[in-house]
DNA sequence: ATGCTCGTTATTGGATCCAATAATGCAGTT
DNA sequence: AACTGCATTATTGGATCCAATAACGAGCAT
């Protein structure tokens, strides 16, 4: 599928893949007319896309010598980590300790059937890792959206740039589909125990399961599924 | 000072203090020719600005149509107060979790002494302030470096755009001085409890206090002191 | 009279061109 | 031979121009 990306995008998207890869190595210096020629594009797209990877993080300005790129060290991944289930975290705080709203409570358990459903019988199949992926962005979405803190999304939207820093990115072994049933399940049952604490108002409790359901995310040495980033 | 600054930077301050101020309503649309010409630049400048804003959360895209600004309510300054406070908490809260570097120590020390020779005698003037000021975004630099964890910086940064919800931001009431002078020294005792929590290990209380101490920076009804945002 | 379709127009995204600026290399001098 | 000053050049930022696209309105047909 050789999508008919717009320029601006596909560099964006290129330039982002090439530094979390280490295909362009750190401290490399990116200049704006070797990567437009590059690319086939002009220098318009490249400059927007270091602007953006600039608010990411990814690379930083150096004076007027252009751009240099910041590797991305698994590190740096497990900071982002920790951010996002602080980040998290807040948010299940701030919905656990309001009164819940009857329309939330109905979406969570909705969602949450969703998984229920998905470990309903013993067998597992690559289709329930997509159906997975499917509801566990459906669940922190309405979790991030439930806060009603703007500032949570906003703070997180860099760290899903990062592979295998965002909740949609489930690492697994693709190898081993019984081993990852039993990961996601986990992954279920650790929502299961968050929603309880937030509709039963235990707002410390649903913090701190919420931290480990987010550090619990990484596993070294498997296969990550990258979701659109 | 009419500073000669370049369009882009002139541009995006500009936007950025037109919506934070209510200037640009909520909901407004910003065409970029418009926006152009009223500044008297091209239109480069103010597509650069726009995306910078877009990232910043300040204002959305609108499919074709534009961006549109997003206003700043003091609910979502409440709420990037209390996700500022997070971050920060977590920082300390993993100084405190290791063995302290003899250094960080050090600087950490030289620091708070110049908050306790501020809050010595008991005359406070406006100069004062400013000290206060410099010490006050020393603390906080300094923890933040000293965290070890740079994707809290990263997602601190776009919460520094709003007023009041940055650390650099001061809320004290000018036309009192020796009340200001007791919420700073309130202020700067916070600081010291949290060094001795981060110092004696006790992550806890050190990540606790520091989110009381973000939340407490804000009064209601007083003159901010914005600094370089 | 109303709904559909086609043409116009407004607006964004990309490409090319121009200006400003700082780094670098060369030459001249001490 | 080394240092300093100047000129050249490489590179970014801004301005203008062009293309693509979608919203909007008018006109026609039913």
């Amino acid at each position: 599928m050789t999508a008919p990306m717009k320029p601006g995008q596909r560099v964006l998207f290129a330039l982002r893949k090439m530094i979390v890869s280490g295909e362009i190595p750190d401290g490399a210096r990116i200049a704006e007319i070797a990567t437009a020629e590059r690319f086939g594009v002009s220098r318009m797209p490249v400059r927007t896309a270091l602007r953006t990877l600039e608010q990411e993080g990814l690379v930083a300005k150096l004076g007027r010598r252009g751009y240099a790129a910041r590797g991305v060290t698994p590190a740096q991944i497990d900071d982002a980590i920790e951010v996002r289930g602080v980040l998290e975290g807040l948010a299940v705080r701030l919905i656990a300790s309001r009164p819940i709203a009857p329309g939330f409570a109905r979406k969570l358990k909705a969602v949450l059937a969703e998984g229920d459903a998905l470990f309903a019988g013993d067998g597992f199949a690559p289709e329930h890792v997509d159906r997975f992926y499917s509801y566990n962005l459906a669940f922190h979405d309405l979790l991030l959206d439930a806060s009603g803190n703007r500032a949570i999304g906003v703070a997180l939207a860099r760290n899903n740039h990062l592979p295998l820093a965002s909740a949609a990115a489930l690492a697994l072994d693709w190898d081993d589909l019984a081993n990852a049933r039993e990961h996601l399940k986990a992954a279920h049952e650790e929502h299961l125990a968050v929603a309880d604490a937030m509709l039963s108002g235990r707002a410390d409790d649903a913090e701190q399961r919420m931290r480990r359901h987010a550090r619990a995310a990484l596993n070294p040495g498997v296969m990550p599924l990258v979701g659109p980033v």
